[in-house]
RNA sequence: GCCUUGGUGGCGGAAUUGGUAGACGCGCUGGAUUCAAAAUCCAGUGUCUUCGGACGUGUGGGUUCGAUUCCCACCCAAGGUACCA
């Protein structure tokens, strides 16, 4: 009987979820074990092969944990609200709610045929309102919570309201707005509510604030940096310009250190913690004041003369021990400052600088550490101790957004500032205690000694660094400074698709909708696009405004005058016009947030809410996270390092904080599992240009190399038109595709040669068919004749994607499907090899549907079933590490699954005759070797070379005729964490009822591998030359005397002595001489 | 530039604490079976070779009886990034 795999894997999918077998339970006797994947955005694609990579590991490491008797929890969900869905909703005016769900359909039933133990009970939708209702939540208790840094930890705010009516705000320590006014109980006590709320505002965990963006007025929305290219929006190339907008933010730098710290309770990769630990970036030095000289400032500047008499330029270093060594300031060309205190000499030159700066890339700017480029400001500003001059030039090398977008320049201590002063012939004075300093800087910190340097002298860096600090503080112009590079996350989204905010606005100030209200759902729109006047999407919606007495969402035409959205806005319909609204009739009516939360909102916390899913009471029982407490093992891709991976801990600490889950990191063990590249194909073209004869054609070794217009003199005005016309359409051969070995040739010899002369021919003749007949019917077949001619003095190529399906193994293009496959190459030519073959280029790239090259997981499925999907994503090489798909591989595993299936022969179709065989000794060790090997390599996540060891058993069990069932039981559960339909087909023909998933994993038993004898490698200086057979239990120096009088040592020796013989008893012989 | 990861046959990869380099699979070659193909089975498959053997894990050094593994310097590729003062 073969092995079906489509009966079998369609019976036990059905039979799982008929039987609910892994379904989790909230309490159970047996230790728990939360395994989670990173759940999907659904996309319009569909899964290709390297999405279930490491489902299928954390499905493995499931399944083998269930078998060790662990009660299981293994949930799966969507991370369903995102930017595609509402794009495709502005293109189509579908609601993104239906493409979701249907996304959703398409992936679950994808899902569903790869055989995953998925609790499916539990799945969770991000944009599902009963889901989002506990995001909404989550916000209101960052908004109603403070931090404390007295006692470290994020507390309620009504702790801190009660200490303002105490005593104000003097002796609280707390995160917050560095614009944070001091006041006393009783200014608090006779604050209006309206102030109060403000003050508040401005220490409560989640806040408004006025943040720059980057506003894009021609498509009327907020673009991201990376959808800016030099200045203007990708799309389109309108102009983009930067914008204050009021913002939700979340003060997570509250939580720097704590988040710093936790990297090192956890078990996640180290190139994940460094990228966090480089995120938050932790730096300590001092933040230092400098003085402006205003008798330098320019003469006329009466804003600086009336408002800003000292003017102060402040810095953040790390080295305040080396602040003798100053010579010079630099600002950022963008600093605030420049355009204040340049002198009028100067002013020419640093505008142009600061514009020449504006187009390079903060990259550019940051990777070009060979060009030193600057320009001074005319300005000084005087050291804080010594008094002197400092002059203040600008360069790009200082980057705005980081510390105050100001340097304090130590040229002696800092390579970057040496080598402009050295390019700027600034003084570079020595302030190091016997060190050279004429070649480079020394930035040794642990050898410094300080000198020239007043009250500094002789000091280390410790000290220096300390007294410096002292000093500074005792004159007001620095202090000891802990920076940070991390920012406060913006948490507004000018977007439809996102969880709604649960906030009303009464005269601008925000107010929370109760808990009990929520969910607040979104509304519905005409469109998705943001209003006329610039507001978000939701700014469409007619019915979006609070009616905070009858708690309820009512239409905007009932807003009170008096309500404001934070910027000024008011709400479409309130005060337009006449301005005649009743403001009393409508009292309690108050517009709602029109942004929504960002794509990480929902998927902060909704490891948490797997453990209780369907809980409408709470975000999760108190029973449920005390028993599930945190997830195990976590994996997910590295993508998502310092976003997800970041804001996710920093909610997590929060609610740690604040009493609700028991544990500050959720996630023990994180293990990022590499991409699954593809191999995509392309069809090559060739950048020839076209001219004609006759013209003022330049002939290079019988080629033509360039092309002008100018000599067809004899030609009409018309006829020259007509040929340019051609020329254009030409241009290129662009629907004429060269396969590779022909592009080789080119490739080859950029140069000119005979190959390519002949290739040249073939080209032409494919022109004269299309071309010729153009020309003819212009009635200029015997005026001109078409000349090809390449475009400067090398050959450029251009290639064009193919749909990988339409290549073979020998990478041979199926060209009429190509040529079908999209109308502009349906007419297109092809210049094959000689055997009549059409190849394409092969490249490594990121699996992607714009780049034609993704595999489909159903046709696998379709081919060869789920259990050989699972078993080759796992055998193409370690789960952490990328690697490139290559379909024609699977063949492999698929064998293996029919020799396995054969090897239980006698079980499947009940040939077994007679009493059942007793296990050889052979059988055994077979047995046991593979228990202890794929058990080790699961613990190690070294999945991959498992498969390896199942295929060798299996084929040293063939070799056996091995037909013991108590042999081939343990190794069908062996086998069962990776192809389970198989495994628990095969369990059910050994003669069990009910699922293999439970049952226990087989027990390694040593006494099975023990050897009496063991082949020794005998090297000779390291190398290998033969083997000898000796007892385990025979000891070095007899061993070493059996070697030495083997003839086959006397060969190698060649007469020699022996120097020196290694014995290690049980691994090798070593003979040096 | 900096950080991280990696570099082993034609390809994916293996080698667990420094101890037989290339397990396992793909591909390829030859053979069996077949009218033929697919499938299956058997044998071979790092390179060079004067057939004794020699060489071989990105390059160059070092430590060691012994190095893919440890140390130093460098080269290349991929991903990340913030010249972070």
């Amino acid at each position: 009987m073969n092995y079906d795999f489509r009966k079998i894997e369609a019976k036990w999918q059905e039979y799982w979820a008929k039987n609910k077998t892994f379904k989790a339970s909230n309490n159970s006797d047996k230790p728990k074990f939360y395994a989670l994947s990173m759940f999907p955005y659904p996309s319009g694609a569909g899964l290709h092969v390297g999405h279930p990579l490491g489902y299928i590991a954390t499905d493995i490491y499931s399944r083998y944990k269930r078998h060790k008797g662990f009660n299981v929890l293994h949930p799966m969900g969507y991370d369903s609200f995102g930017l595609p869905a509402e794009q495709y909703a502005i293109q189509t005016g579908q609601h993104p709610a239906i493409t979701t769900e249907n996304n959703i359909n398409r992936y679950r039933e994808q899902l569903d045929r790869l055989g995953f133990s998925f609790d499916w009970d539990r799945e969770v939708r991000t944009s599902d309102p009963k889901y989002y209702k506990w995001t909404q939540w989550i916000f209101i208790q960052l908004f109603n919570s403070w931090y404390n840094k007295k006692s470290d930890k994020a507390e309620d705010i009504e702790t801190l309201i009660s200490t303002f009516e105490k005593e104000g705000n003097a002796n609280v320590e707390a995160a917050c707005d560095d614009d944070t006014p001091s006041f006393s109980a009783t200014d608090w006590n006779n604050f209006s509510a309206k102030t109060k709320q403000e003050l508040l505002l401005k220490y409560r965990l989640t806040y408004l604030a006025d943040t720059e963006v980057n506003w894009c007025p021609a498509l009327g929305t907020v673009l991201a940096n990376d959808e800016i290219v030099n200045g203007v929006s990708e799309r389109g190339g309108y102009p983009v310009i930067r914008k204050k907008m009021t913002q939700w933010s979340m003060r997570i730098t509250a939580y720097a250190q704590r988040l710093l710290d936790g990297l090192d309770h956890i078990d996640w990769p180290q190139p994940l913690k460094d990228s966090q630990t480089n995120w938050i970036g932790r730096s300590e030095g001092a933040s230092v004041k400098f003085r402006v000289m205003s008798e330098k400032l320019r003469v006329d500047n009466s804003e600086l003369k009336t408002q800003n008499p000292s003017l102060e330029i402040e810095v953040f270093t790390t080295r305040p021990d080396t602040i003798f060594g100053v010579s010079f300031m630099t600002l950022a060309p963008e600093h605030d400052l420049v355009a204040k205190i340049t002198t009028p000499e100067q002013k020419a030159a640093v505008e142009a600088y600061v514009e020449a700066t504006a187009k390079r890339s903060e990259r550019d700017r940051m990777a070009d550490v060979k060009t030193v480029s600057g320009v001074f400001t005319g300005a000084y500003a005087e050291h804080p101790f010594t008094k002197e001059p400092i002059p203040i030039w600008i360069g790009d090398y200082v980057l705005a957004s980081y510390g105050t977008g100001a340097v304090m320049a130590v040229p002696c201590g800092d390579q970057r500032d040496y080598d402009f002063a050295k390019h700027y012939n600034i003084d570079i004075p020595n302030i190091f205690e016997g060190v050279d300093i004429s070649e480079e800087a020394f930035a040794d910190k642990a050898t410094t000694i300080i000198a020239n340097s007043d009250f500094l002298n002789g000091l280390s860096y410790k000290e220096a660094t300390k007294k410096a600090i002292a000093e500074l503080e005792k004159i007001g112009q620095g202090k000891g400074k802990v920076n940070y590079r991390l920012r406060d996350a913006v948490f507004s989204r000018q977007r439809y698709w996102g969880e709604p905010f649960p906030v009303y606005y009464v005269d601008g100030m925000p107010q929370m909708i109760d808990v009990e209200h929520l969910p607040l759902e979104l509304p519905e729109v005409e469109k998705y696009l943001p209003t006329e006047t610039g507001e978000p999407p939701l700014g469409n919606a007619t019915h979006w405004a609070w009616d905070a007495k009858n708690k309820k969402v009512v239409s905007n035409d009932l807003v009170t005058l008096s309500a404001r959205l934070p910027d000024g806005q008011a709400v479409e319909g309130s005060d337009k016009g006449d301005g005649m609204l009743n403001q009393v009739q409508h009292d309690g009516i108050y517009p709602l947030e029109l942004n929504t939360m960002p794509g990480w909102a929902g998927s902060s916390q909704y490891f948490n809410r797997y453990m209780d899913p369907r809980n409408n009471e709470a975000i999760f029982s108190k029973e449920a996270i005390d028993y599930w407490q945190d997830v195990d093992l976590y994996i997910g891709g590295s993508e998502h390092a310092t976003g997800h991976l970041l804001y996710s801990r920093f909610w997590q600490h929060f609610m740690f904080d604040r009493g609700y889950v028991p544990k500050a990191e959720y996630a023990q063990k994180l293990i990022n599992q590499g991409m699954i590249t593809g191999e995509s194909a392309f069809v090559n073209r060739i950048g020839f240009n076209i001219t004609f004869e006759g013209d003022d054609v330049i002939f290079k070794n019988n080629i033509p190399v360039t092309s002008g217009f100018g000599a067809l003199s004899f030609l009409s005005e018309d006829e020259k038109q007509s040929l340019r016309l051609l020329q254009e359409k030409y241009k290129f051969i662009k629907k004429h595709f060269l396969s590779e070995g022909v592009i080789h040739h080119f490739k080859k010899s950029n140069d000119e040669n005979e190959v390519s002369l002949e290739i040249r021919e073939k080209l032409t003749n494919f022109f004269t068919k299309d071309l010729g007949k153009e020309i003819e019917e212009l009635g200029l077949k015997n005026k001109v004749r078409p000349v090809f001619v390449r475009i400067g003095n090398k050959y450029s190529f251009y290639k064009t994607h193919a749909l990988v399906d339409f290549v073979n193994l020998k990478n041979e293009l199926d060209v009429d499907a190509f040529k079908n496959w999209q109308t502009e190459y349906k007419d297109a030519e092809f210049i094959g090899e000689d055997d009549g073959t059409f190849k394409v280029s092969r490249e490594i790239e990121k699996m992607s549907k714009s780049k034609y090259n993704v595999v489909n997981p159903d046709a696998i499925c379709e081919e060869y079933g789920a259990d050989s999907l699972r078993l080759y994503e796992m055998f193409l090489g370690p789960l952490e590490q990328s690697k490139p798909w290559n379909t024609a591989g699977i063949t492999g595993v698929f064998s293996f699954l029919k020799k396995l299936w054969k090897l239980y022969a006698p079980y499947v179709d009940g040939s077994l005759s007679g009493v059942e065989a007793e296990p050889t000794a052979e059988n055994l060790k077979t047995l046991h070797k593979t228990i202890k090997k794929v058990e080790e390599d699961i613990e190690n996540f070294s999945f991959n070379t498992s498969v390896s060891t199942f295929m060798i058993c299996v084929n040293e069990l063939t070799a056996q005729k091995c037909t013991s069932k108590s042999i081939l039981e343990p190794l069908a559960v062996l086998v069962s964490p990776y192809a389970p339909h198989i495994a628990e087909e095969l369990w059910e023909r050994l003669g069990h009822s009910g699922s293999i998933a439970e049952v226990p994993f087989p027990k390694f038993e040593g006494k099975y591998l023990v050897e009496s004898s063991k082949e020794y490698p005998i090297s000779f200086n390291g190398k290998m030359r033969f083997k000898l057979e000796f007892p385990t239990d025979m000891d070095s120096k007899a061993i070493e005397a059996a070697v030495l009088a083997h003839e086959k040592t006397q060969e190698q020796l060649q007469g020699r002595a022996p120097k020196k013989v290694i014995v290690v008893p049980g691994k090798i012989v070593n003979i040096v001489g």
